[in-house]
RNA sequence: GCACCCGUAGCUCAGUUGGAUAGAGCAAUAGCCUCCGACGCUAUGUGCCGCCGGUUCGACUCCGGCCGGGUGUACCA
């Protein structure tokens, strides 16, 4: 049973209130000790015509006598309510052991689609730091949903379409040598990729070639194609090993070149529907409902091509006709805020009412105290070398800590990619990054190591006990230590929620970092294995500790970090 | 100029969509490994919630204005 639902519904045949009413004012209280669920009485006072400490005091009254509220009390204007502990440790436990990694899942999604487009680096350019924004919380938002029981289809919509390509297709015929770049192909790319840059400031004509040539790839040139293809490939490659590092996959690799062939269309149609002007030579859509000094968005540039705001759109389309999807979720940078903004409001005005189910998922930029990271310049850091950074720190710890650890290079890599997934998905998505290695290799207090430290710690009680749990007498788990843990894996599917409803991948990392501090604050205070304490009450920690370490590890999951056994 | 976002403890950030005494981590100080693992635990304190008004029983939260910072602002993505 769930206890919150118990009370709402029984205050609501008391009252003969509104359920929706009932259920959205009542909240928890800011500390144990006022209660496990409070009601705020403030909203009747003005239908009762009375006091709300006189309200609360009446209400009171009637739970008096119910067997799974221990108590109602009113405080002021509050009425707070204590559950039978027994009753809800007993209940939350057990749920948690039957269920085990179901736990905390919902079906509240069902026979609905969520698209997740997250990462799409730009092919030939490193993977640097930058993406793992969109990939750590992409990455986890899919999971997010997807324990909210949604289908999801997780996307790369690559960067491998552009003028840029004509850029390297023209550093590739000046001073490309196949042998390097088959041995280092990213780096190479980069090398040529930036030198075109340096070159082309003397040399402005080498800019015009680098649009013929993409001219002639978007016209399908056998020589520019074969080219981009090769590119295109080896770039694969490389994303792809540091995908494997951190766990990431994808559905569909389909990135912007996949829809080359499919923006006639979406011309054809906004032109049909006369949203199309022109503009400075430019075919656009006016979009004066955004404000008066909102810039059209361009469809056709003077020259004719298209734009990346036509390719989102005719992706849009696809997405649309292809998977028919509740949500279409980007996991994009805020710069891009007004692009969206801008196609998003194409698609409304083009009469598609599934536009309503795009969405821009921004984050903030990762910063450095000094330099701006640019790709032109090769001023890079890359996401790799800060993963196997992160990983040989690891490996230094256990060196000192446990020298005999068996697997201690793959115990080193959970942890270190935790650690760096763990500082992106920390905050709030909008709020910057400075990076600093510093503060990335920072495994101490709010951080991955500490929430899988608690859990391995917790497994290491277990394989310590050959008790057998089941059937565990909840009525010796007494201690507020004990309870308050006890209320917090209660409230796994909350985080969940308010995860999915706000895109906010940091509601479930901070709810795994609270876990795990009363995780440890249990386990300090409430010995478990000692050998003055009784048997069945070792049986009834235990299980709490079992069920614990079960929550723990979801939550985790669904920030793409794994728990470790030990460390 | 205009649009959007941000301003909370020395630092990095939460604050449950208007409610009870504004909270965590880091940093600082003092304790805790004859009890399961010290990447841990316990204790100690600091806030004109950027400023000024308004809305109301009640504002860190909503509205208006100002100050300070960030991002974007048509043929790049």
């Amino acid at each position: 049973m769930d206890f919150r639902e118990y009370t709402i519904d029984k205050i609501t045949s008391i009252t003969g209130l509104d359920r929706e009413t009932i259920a959205k004012a009542v909240e928890t209280p800011p500390e144990q000790k006022l209660g496990d669920l409070a009601f705020p009485c403030f909203i009747l006072a003005r239908t009762l015509k009375k006091a709300p400490p006189v309200i609360a005091a009446e209400l009171a009254e009637k739970f008096s006598e119910d067997e799974n509220i221990e108590k109602a009390q009113a405080v002021g204007g509050y009425l707070n309510f204590f559950y039978s502990r027994t009753a809800f440790t007993k209940n939350t436990i057990t749920e948690v052991l039957e269920k085990g990694a179901d736990y905390g899942k919902s079906d509240l999604g069902k026979d609905k689609t969520v698209l997740v487009e997250y990462s799409s680096p730009n092919i030939a350019k490193p993977f640097h730091i930058g993406h793992l924004f969109s990939t750590a919380v992409g990455h986890s938002l899919e999971r997010i949903y997807s324990q909210l029981g949604y289908d999801t289809v997780k996307l790369n919509h690559l960067g491998d379409w552009g003028t840029q390509f004509g850029k390297l297709i023209v550093a590739y015929k000046l001073w490309g040598d196949d042998s390097v770049i088959e041995k280092d192909p990213i780096n190479e790319l980069l090398k040529i990729y930036v030198k075109f840059h340096e070159e082309a400031e003397k040399k402005p004509e080498l800019e015009d070639e680098a649009r013929e040539y993409f001219k002639k790839l978007e016209e399908g040139d056998d020589e520019a194609t074969t080219l981009w293809q090769h590119f295109r490939d080896l770039s694969l490659v490389e994303f792809k090993r540091v995908y494997d590092m951190l766990g990431v996959s994808f559905d569909s690799y389909n990135g912007e070149s996949f829809y080359s062939d499919k923006m006639d269309e979406v011309v054809d149609i906004l032109r049909d529907k006369g949203l199309l002007t022109d503009s400075e030579g430019a075919k656009v859509v006016e979009l004066p409902e955004l404000g008066e000094n909102t810039p059209p968005c361009i469809i056709l540039k003077s020259d004719g091509a298209t734009i990346y705001a036509t390719r989102d759109i005719a992706a849009a389309l696809y997405r649309h006709r292809t998977y028919d999807f509740y949500k279409n979720i980007y996991v994009v940078g805020t710069p891009q805020s007004l692009h969206f903004k801008q196609i998003f409001a194409v698609m409304e005005k083009a009469g598609w009412d599934w536009a309503k189910g795009c969405e821009h998922v921004n984050f903030g930029l990762v910063k450095f105290p000094d330099k701006k990271l640019s790709t032109r310049h090769g001023d890079v850091v890359f996401l790799e070398d800060v993963l196997n950074e992160s990983i040989q720190k690891t490996c230094e710890i256990i060196e000192t800590n446990s020298p005999n650890m068996e697997n201690k290079d793959e115990v080193a890599k959970k942890i270190g990619i935790g650690a760096i997934l763990y500082t992106f998905l920390k905050n709030s998505r909008e709020k910057d990054i400075v990076f600093s290695w510093d503060s990335m290799l920072d495994f101490e207090g709010e951080s991955a190591p500490y929430v899988q430290y608690s859990y391995a710690r917790g497994k290491s009680i277990l394989r310590r006990s050959d008790i057998e749990i089941a059937d565990a007498d909840y009525s010796l788990v007494t201690t507020d230590e004990e309870y308050t843990l006890v209320t917090h894996l209660n409230a796994f599917l909350d985080a969940v929620k308010d995860a999915a409803d706000k895109n906010e991948p940091f509601y479930v990392n901070r709810y795994v970092t609270i876990l795990a501090r009363l995780f440890n604050k249990f386990y300090n205070s409430c010995p478990i294995l000692k050998d003055d304490v009784p048997e069945d009450v070792k049986k009834a920690r235990l299980a709490l500790v079992k069920a614990s370490c079960q929550v723990i590890k979801s939550a985790l999951y669904l920030l793409g970090i794994e728990a470790v056994e030990s460390m």
